[in-house]
DNA sequence: TAGATTGTTAATCGATTAACAATC
DNA sequence: TAGATTGTTAATCGATTAACAATC
């Protein structure tokens, strides 16, 4: 929040949270940053970069104290405030991230769901209900909802899309299979699981 | 697959093609550089550079045929020749991997599924059987299986990993939130939705 | 032809890596 | 103290961007 980070640090800080927390639970006290390189195949001085990027420091010879550092990754991420969010579409992917109780670690906590089939409203998934789309707009405005994830077919995503802006929404993970595009101010996070597949088969092509 | 793109270059390339092949299906019969550009928010020349660098070119004044380099994107990417994949864990995740019918258009086909619930085995999803997972290593070996989708639980999925690595598998998909460790020549793609949410969050609070 | 767009070379920018001094 | 590891400055590397010539 304080500086802005780039983007490489910004996506690795997760990494590194996950596995501090992983020490963490096995009661270590300290990490070195040579043991986070070694299981994330990172640079060991660019861990410490990364690192210092977030204000944190170590000790020399000994490394970095577990509790400060995993305290520090929680604060400057943001991980502890949950951030509420709309989930719309409840197929199978909308039931599986729906249902994945990781995220609130992360800071995520998506408080309801809505669909269009008249099946699934008012249905209820774990403590969240499901709502008909057309509620989405005064509901999202009602409780100040921010953020969406979209999990519906790409044919409709960029319609859903639209619609949400004009509730007030100011961020979008979209895991249909499409570029959504949207008006400046709008964060957009294109989840992109077929491009993600072609790299990893590009790779064992080498 | 001729040469070896950089990591960025490539990322990029699948999100060209699904551009493409809109305006494949719109009918239209060029398409120019900076038409992609705005549509994915990448500068025009890097458009160009990257379509140079899979050793297509295009016509000044008029732009890149859609049809020539539609068939350019797919030959050097490979989409066109299906990849036989297992996926494990059929939960309401493995479930939307294993429905979701676009992979088809990547070059990915799941092939088969596998779990340990004894409920589950024997299931069909569409023309997918779900087998119990004590198969899997006879099976990817009588099949020749290279790639494997991973969609189980955190805790489970590096033991797994390490039994389809002996079994002969050289690409893993990992939806599981843990990073994989996995020997030299082995391909991971760590699929991390959370992280991917927190970059979300952070650009939000900007 | 004139103008628009491509292709390519050069310049910039920023991330990564290397080297090494500081320090516990 | 000696040695290991951090923190930081400098060097490298590579990706992005800018400039402009080529071309249809």
């Amino acid at each position: 929040m304080q500086k802005k980070l780039s983007a490489p640090t910004l996506r690795r800080l997760p990494r590194y949270y996950r596995i501090v927390c992983e020490y963490y639970e096995r009661g270590e006290e300290y990490i070195r940053s040579c043991e986070i390189a070694g299981k994330l195949d990172v640079d060991e001085t660019q861990v410490r970069k990364d690192i210092a990027a977030i204000n944190y420091s170590g000790k020399p010879k000994i490394g970095f104290n577990i509790g400060e550092f995993k305290f520090h990754l929680e604060n400057f991420l943001d991980l502890s405030r949950p951030k509420k969010a709309f989930l719309i579409g409840v197929g199978n992917l909308g039931l599986a991230l729906a249902k994945y109780n990781g995220f609130s670690n992360y800071g995520l906590d998506i408080v309801a769901l809505f669909d269009t089939d008249p099946q699934k409203i008012g249905l209820k998934v774990g403590e969240k209900e499901v709502f008909h789309v057309s509620e989405i707009v005064n509901k999202a405005k009602q409780d100040n909802i921010k953020i969406v994830v979209l999990a519906i077919p790409g044919e409709e995503a960029q319609k859903m899309a639209n619609l949400v802006i004009e509730a007030g929404i100011k961020a979008i993970w979209n895991f249909a299979p499409v570029d959504i595009e949207v008006p400046g101010g709008i964060i957009v996070s294109n989840q992109d699981l077929a491009a993600d597949f072609v790299v990893l088969s590009m790779k064992l092509n080498e």
